[in-house]
DNA sequence: CGGTGTCTTGAATACCATCAAGTCTTGTGG
DNA sequence: CCACAAGACTTGATGGTATTCAAGACACCG
């Protein structure tokens, strides 16, 4: 079932990019500022800024299942996905994570992990120390609000699609998948305000294995999309071309 | 699909039962002790012990979507369910909630849920406010700890869940959930040491809404597993007659 | 005693998976 | 830069798993 071979892993290389910091400081989170137990909020130079960043190629682990040793990694740049693998080689994700993306926030308590993240575009991360985020959780106040917040997104997402995998079909679960990926990306600026075009970077099997679907039948599925005339999709760019018939289509039910 | 009418809400009782306390002690969390500023290990004496049970009848909605004005709920005594409702009356069932539960870790952060909490036998529970628990959380170290293990756990089962969903069989789906409800009830001494029996008040559509099936293919299934001598169910009791057979069936693939 | 809730079983159907073949693109090494 | 390999996508045919529909048995309760 929907096997595919496994990437290798990556050796994280130390660059250092010119437009992290604005990337960066889009997402709500706000780590790579707001984790400096000195970080006041008109301060712009947080130190965690000087520290370097890690670039992965696309389609390379960027770290395996228990694989992390204290170390928390922010996504900086670029799409990521978080992944189960099943001893039969199938796959689930269970989020894709965007710029600004702490992997998840249960990164903070443990250093274990389940599941392996893999980059989906090149991506540029940056990692924290257990110890130097749990420190900032206590003692700055606004940190911990960032975090708890966050939790409770990464808590509604889950939710949300543990309704859609069990509760919907396929057509519903691909489009609250792109209208999810959306309102996400349209937080962080990345989606163009006139045309509603954005970049689009996820192969089918990425939304196959989010959705618990096949390759194939997302390709059937995403076909009938355009052949109404509801979707655009080309050159790793998508486009909702009739939001309001789209939305209908994920809220069924 | 799978339409069932709707419970009534229950008007919460405020009697007080006598077992209360061995029951909820039992739990890794312990709130109903630890959640008290003023709470130290050996003391047996929290206040909030002393504070009034609510008693909901089996099959009533403990409270909906949110409904909660700055309440915590913590179960006692009983089972009951958290679900999710779509707009067809189809249902999807998040998490199933055991003596000494927290509805959810989320509700520490924010008073206002997506899904309603359900009754499944008679459930005893008590409240504690956001303020208490939040201020238990900063002051009191080891409560912090406990706050983040529940959530881990909470995590744990959720993208567990999602990839049942997403990646396995019916026959896998049930399997797991039965086993998953008996390690968490043996951590609660609540499984028979020598014949592996529990108590399992689960309707056969309880099931079906946790697992994404509807309750004639759960029917059909649990019937299978019965007939091949790998689990005894009868009156509101199950026994796994083969842990071996039964866990294969459940970690294939 | 009817009413409701629960469970079972069989038949027909729907949805999605699997299999397979082919096109097109992307990437890589000679 | 081209040739070749690998990955990505499409489409049709076929099959399996789970749903839907339906009818009946059984228990429990007011």
């Amino acid at each position: 079932m929907n096997v595919r071979p496994r990437p290798v892993a990556a050796e994280p290389v130390i660059p250092e990019g010119p437009s992290v910091r604005a990337t960066c400081a889009t997402y709500d989170l706000c780590v790579c500022r707001a984790a400096s137990p000195a970080w006041t909020p008109p301060s712009d130079t947080a130190f965690d800024l000087q520290r370097p960043a890690h670039v992965v190629p696309a389609r390379r682990i960027v770290f395996r299942e228990n694989e992390l040793n204290d170390a928390v990694p922010v996504i900086c740049e670029g799409w990521a996905a978080s992944i189960v693998m099943l001893s039969d080689g199938s796959r689930q994700i269970l989020s894709f994570l965007l710029p600004g993306d702490l992997v998840s926030t249960a990164l903070l308590f443990q250093s274990q992990t389940h599941c392996l993240v893999e980059a989906i575009t090149e991506v540029r991360y940056r990692t924290f120390t257990h110890s130097e985020l749990k420190a900032s959780l206590f003692h700055n106040p606004g940190f911990f609000e960032k975090v708890s917040k966050a939790w409770l997104e990464e808590k509604a997402r889950l939710d949300q699609l543990i309704v859609d995998l069990g509760r919907r079909t396929a057509e519903e679960r691909i489009a609250r998948l792109i209208l999810g990926l959306q309102q996400r990306l349209a937080r962080r600026g990345m989606v163009q305000p006139e045309s509603m075009e954005m970049d689009f970077p996820l192969r089918q099997h990425h939304i196959a294995d989010a959705v618990g679907l096949t390759p194939v039948h997302v390709s059937k599925v995403l076909s009938e999309f355009r052949r109404s005339g509801i979707l655009k999709i080309s050159d790793r760019s998508l486009t909702i071309v009739e939001p309001a018939g789209f939305r209908r289509i994920a809220h069924m039910r």
